[in-house]
RNA sequence: GGGCUCAUAGCUCAGCUGGAUAGAGCAACGGCCUUCUAAGCCGUGUGUCCGGGGUUCGAAUCCCUGUGGGCUCGCCA
């Protein structure tokens, strides 16, 4: 499939002296209205170079370019150079490019032999997982499939919360108030109380902060009373953890945690020392940031136990050292943008030439209607509740709608998890939102629903057109595209031509949405020509070439659900 | 107080590496199921693009400044 941008630029590189086909392909854009053209070109800043009026440099082009057959026509409007695209040509193009490309349409080889570390998700040990956790785990799983799309060798890595005084507090409240049958009935709801009931005491008793700082220094030094308790709410909790996972159809590479780095952290905090960069302050040792406009960052306590920081660059350290990352990926809320940004320009003062791969791709806060998440005072939302009602939901649309099918339960999980997944992934990232029960189960307009809606109903039109569709999707016919003349299925195609260079896009920016409002432009499209044009006609080689678009569209839809860690369904 | 960040239609948001009349969805109202899935399609309208300067042939977009919200600023993560 060429690239038409590409194409042009370098016709036009021909024809203007004082740009590069680099720097004109920079600059081509699409018209706002399609029917002045499929790309533009403004001719503004070639004034000056060429000494005429813009307006008069774009008539003088689109009458070089009209006669060369490259395209159906090149107009001028003004200063603006309109392209049109043979559409025969076009449409053959990227109904052949998708039919031989199928579920890889739109990914490439782009980051072949270039590692990439994705670290996301990363919940707390013993605490629920609610919605809070919800934005990491599905953007984070989004960031990896696009890049393992685009061919990168990808890690994925669940930095388990699994450390630090929390862990004290909570061994120090399971030994006064603990039970443990409880905590094995149901472990993260009863740890959680503990968790709650221990900051209700410390109130009141404000020696318990301390008892629980010493017994995380007991933990970190290895006494095998806290490192069995320890173990055990790690392992219960992990179980639980991953039942979500599985829900929402995601894996990982590697769970090493917090946890896994704490005998890693002596070395770097000894290299801080040998570079100089750590000085003593109240007790603690801490690396002055100030020149760079920081505040200073604690590295070590004055009980000598470490903090956050101290374990993100062991393990950046570490993966630098057993990954050889190119780029090393943190999707951590905008909260933590300060800690980020001290941590990075420390490795850089420790001489690690790698400090720019690490990357910190932050995102909005969730909140409630009535204020902020709170795991302390119990004020969250369930993540595995949001699940469970967007499920039960769909199961009742579809029951309404179809009464029983034998594929309701696999599809009304496919349907209510994606509903919530796409939810999540349609704003920009870094938007705060409050949570809305109305709106994650809202299932029409521009949801996963309608988008996934779309795809079954491209497949329904596949299936009832038999071997009509085989025969395309098999490749055995090869239909004459000129049958499909459509304005709205040439949109339609032109979308789905467009669909690599998106997924591209959303790699660059790190931002999944970009991939979920393009399916919402490709879905609207697909159903308009639906609506416009019916696609089984009498007329064989006219339907072939509809089934082509029809089944272009479905496949790319399919291919950014995919993007999104979404499934598309056969039938609703 | 310092730093980061957000502000676009009644609501939720796209557009932001400058380009042609600023776009969707929701909500409201009206129309379309004897024909390929109505979770759909079509129509009706609303904007001081937070205010004020500046740069430019051209600014929602870039720069400066002000306002309002969110986050954050040493012993949590």
């Amino acid at each position: 499939m060429t690239d038409q941008k590409k194409e042009i630029a370098e016709l036009l590189a021909g024809k203007v002296e004082a740009l590069t086909a680099e720097e004109i392909e920079g600059m081509i854009e699409i018209p706002p209205e399609s029917s002045m053209g499929d790309y533009a070109f403004p001719c503004f800043r070639l004034a000056k170079s060429m000494r005429r009026a813009p307006n008069q440099i774009a008539q003088e082009l689109a009458e070089q370019l009209r006669g060369d057959g490259h395209f159906s026509d090149v107009k001028n409007v003004n200063a603006y150079l309109n392209f049109f695209l043979n559409r025969e040509q076009l449409t053959a193009s990227v109904t052949e490019e998708v039919l031989k490309k199928g579920a890889a349409y739109g990914g490439s080889d782009l980051g072949r032999g270039r590692k990439v570390i994705i670290e996301f998700s990363s919940p707390n040990i013993a605490k629920p997982f609610h919605i809070g956790h919800i934005r990491t785990t599905v953007i984070g799983n989004s960031i990896y499939k696009i890049y393992d799309f685009l061919g990168y060798d990808t890690v994925r890595i669940n930095h388990l919360g699994d450390y630090g005084t929390q862990f004290g507090k909570m061994i120090v409240a399971y030994r006064k108030w603990g039970n443990e049958e409880d905590v094995r009935r149901e472990p993260i709801k009863t740890l959680l109380s503990y968790y709650v009931k221990f900051h209700e005491e410390a109130e009141k008793d404000p020696s318990l902060e301390d008892e629980a700082r010493a017994t995380f220094t007991r933990l970190e030094n290895g006494e095998r009373e806290e490192k069995e308790l320890w173990q055990w709410f790690r392992d219960e909790s992990l179980k639980e953890f991953t039942y979500v996972y599985d829900l929402l159809g995601i894996e990982f590479d590697s769970y090493a945690g917090e946890s896994f780095y704490s005998d890693k952290m002596d070395r770097i905090v000894g290299i801080m020392e040998e570079k100089g960069l750590l000085k003593e302050s109240e007790g603690a040792r801490i690396v002055d940031l100030e020149e760079y406009g920081m505040p200073p960052a604690l590295i070590r306590k004055k009980d000598g136990s470490t903090l956050y920081i101290t374990r993100d660059i062991a393990a950046a350290v570490y993966r630098k050292e057993h990954y050889n990352f190119d780029k090393n990926i943190y999707v951590v809320a905008s909260q933590q943008n300060l800690h980020f940004q001290q941590w990075f320009k420390i490795i850089e003062l420790m001489g690690y030439d790698w400090a720019d791969q690490c990357i910190h791709v932050p995102f909005g806060m969730v909140s409630l209607e009535d204020g902020t998440l709170s795991t302390r005072k119990g004020k969250v939302v369930f993540l595995l509740d949001v699940l469970n009602n967007a499920v039960e939901k769909t199961r009742q649309i579809m029951t309404e709608k179809n009464g029983k099918d034998a594929d309701i339960e696999e599809i009304s999980k496919k349907v209510g998890i994606g509903a919530v997944i796409f939810q999540e992934l349609s704003n920009n990232r870094i938007k705060d939102y409050v949570f809305s029960w109305d709106k994650v189960l809202n299932f029409e307009g521009e949801t996963g629903p309608y988008v996934q809606y779309t795809h079954a109903r491209a497949a329904s039109v596949l299936r009832n057109a038999g071997e009509s569709a085989e025969k395309v999707m098999s490749g055995e016919a090869s239909p004459d595209m000129s049958c499909v003349t459509g304005d709205t299925a040439y949109e339609l195609i032109k979308l789905i031509y467009r669909f690599p260079e998106v997924v591209r896009e959303a790699a660059e920016k790190y931002e999944p949405s970009v991939i979920t409002r393009h399916i919402i432009d490709i879905a609207q499209y697909f159903n308009r020509f639906y609506h416009d044009e019916h696609i089984l006609v009498e007329n064989e080689a006219e339907k072939q070439a509809k089934l082509a678009v029809v089944y272009a569209a479905k496949q790319t839809i399919a291919n950014g659900l995919a993007l999104l860690g979404i499934e598309a369904p056969e039938k609703m």
